[in-house]
DNA sequence: TTTATATACGATAATTTTAGTCGTATTTAT
DNA sequence: ATAAATACGACTAAAATTATCGTATATAAA
């Protein structure tokens, strides 16, 4: 439990790849040989990427991603949202299937627990792990 | 992602619930029809959390838990591992089997997460999210 | 002393989530 | 044209989580 995905995984090591090869552009086939990550599942991680702004891709020949300036200042959590969605220990705070909302007396201790680690993420960038 | 286990929520549900009954001896069954957890799964978490001792087990007809002393004052950490054993966002930080290790570029960033939220999960005790 | 109720614990089955693969389309440098 | 790269949706495989089952043990009460 409290895991990262290995999407969320595999992005930060091509993100801190990209960070330190700077301006070169770097394709998802050099990563993926270099750190032994699936192809297609890094190519698709790329993507997210790519269309939230925190990498640039380049298609054709030579192509590859290189890193935007927004990535250093990219928070944790928009990081993860990215790439997984809404990050919350448990569903209910965010769909409501449960049955049980008004009888539940977690609600409270579950919300406070999702604040902290929110105001955790929040509070972290991609830069200030590195 | 970074999900708590219903094994865990069905435990703080359970404690808080004794909580509340303070000294009354209440049953797996009880609070299983009570909040609607399936019966067996929250007998084995409790059965976990009375050999941690927080709570304490009764035999017999009337029989069931109650919260010790200790509950109050256990960290979210404590209550977590008892559950679940040890917490980290990915498993290369306490087990070993990666490959990777050496030319690995996100140890660096992975610990500073584990370690940000053992932190924040070791300042929070049971009674703080009460 | 028998019976009913409760915890204790290990094995296994079902479900859900995560991880990985495949096929096809599109872009572009050479 | 061709080859190298990203883009994207559908599908399969694997792993983790959730739930169930069976049996043993303890104990209060009839």
């Amino acid at each position: 439990m409290l895991k990262i995905t290995r999407k969320v995984e595999y992005a930060l090591i091509a993100v801190r790849h990209l960070e330190e090869t700077s301006e070169k552009l770097v394709s998802v086939n050099e990563i993926s040989k270099l750190y032994g990550i699936p192809r297609e599942l890094l190519a698709k991680t790329m993507q997210k990427l790519a269309s939230a702004n925190i990498v640039k891709s380049v298609k054709g020949p030579h192509g590859g991603y290189k890193t935007t300036t927004k990535a250093a200042s990219t928070t944790l959590n928009d990081f993860f949202e990215i790439l997984e969605g809404p990050t919350a220990i448990m569903d209910c705070y965010f769909d409501s299937g449960c049955d049980h909302l008004t009888s539940c007396n977690i609600r409270t201790p579950i919300n406070k627990i999702n604040n902290s680690i929110r105001n955790l993420f929040d509070n972290l960038t991609l830069s200030d792990i590195s």
